[in-house]
DNA sequence: CTTGAAAAAGCGTTAGC
DNA sequence: GCTAACGCTTTTTCAAG
């Protein structure tokens, strides 16, 4: 699909839209990078067509969006079924990401949000009810997802 | 800050933005709605300044980017020095996002990017001299983040 | 919350270095 | 691969109802 390398260039480039990636614009990160706007505008279509950008989504507080409940469950699966199993637990309402763990017995990390006890208890049963065996819950106090990746650092081209 | 109650509007809007933060133009999603574009662009406004959007993010594919270990590291940390620790952790080159547990042993999580295992041992031995005991390491081998969100489901006003 | 205008900025394509 | 310029489309901002 593409040469599989990527360039400083193309990393500034992830860089930026990490920060924001809705209102930065190609030309903003042009300008920064000291390129044209159509340069830019390609290398992320390039991005984009070569799968490295999967997408674009938004970090909500689900606290302050009315759902104070963020839970981690950790279950086992059969080695066998686990890919099957995790793409199930996906579609069940609450849960906002999963996880496989290549060895062991906890071996599938899923995450919910939830108004109150009531969505956990349902997930939970859902959970079950898929075959996923639950092994560990536990109420997650506080998440960062790093808008910045040390990788990723922006100062290659940069002035 | 706000009453803190979203209701079917603003969890449409968090419906669509949820798929595609960059593309989706408050036009688009007005018209979706039925509603006009200006009133879609002041609630997201108050949705950025309320808090519950936090940010606007890459969903990028680290395997197809180069670096193709991803890796979830287990700590443990005293509870007195458990935020400390873990917004520490979050500026260390590779992590991608560290979450907090409530309560018991294994309760900061790490989770990490690398291209080969130096990188995976520099940030072991980083976390390691910040003072958090790492208990379990664990491979990743697929991550599904959720683009969409049962509760946030968009059809409340929609046509 | 909606409409409607002007102003601004975006994008894709092209041609050329 | 990068730049620059064209034209087209879209968004944004602002006023007013």
């Amino acid at each position: 699909m593409n040469d599989g390398e990527l360039d400083d260039v193309d990393r500034n480039i992830l860089y930026y839209l990490q920060q924001d990636a809705r209102r930065t614009s190609s030309s903003e990160i042009a300008e920064k990078l000291g390129l044209s706007a159509s340069t830019v505008r390609t290398r992320i279509n390039k991005l984009e067509d070569s799968g490295v950008i999967r997408g674009y989504h938004l970090d909500i507080d689900y606290d302050l969006a009315g759902y104070p409940l963020y839970t981690k469950i950790i279950c086992t699966a059969p080695v066998s079924e686990r890919d099957e199993l995790a793409g199930a637990a996906l579609k069940i309402d609450g849960v906002t990401a999963v996880r496989e763990i290549m060895t062991g017995e906890r071996n599938v990390y899923v995450n919910t949000i939830g108004r109150d006890h009531d969505d956990l208890n349902r997930i939970s049963e859902e959970l079950d009810a898929l075959g996923l065996e639950i092994v560990d819950e536990q109420i997650i106090r506080d998440e960062y997802v790093c808008p910045y990746q040390g990788f990723l650092d922006g100062d290659a081209d940069a002035e």
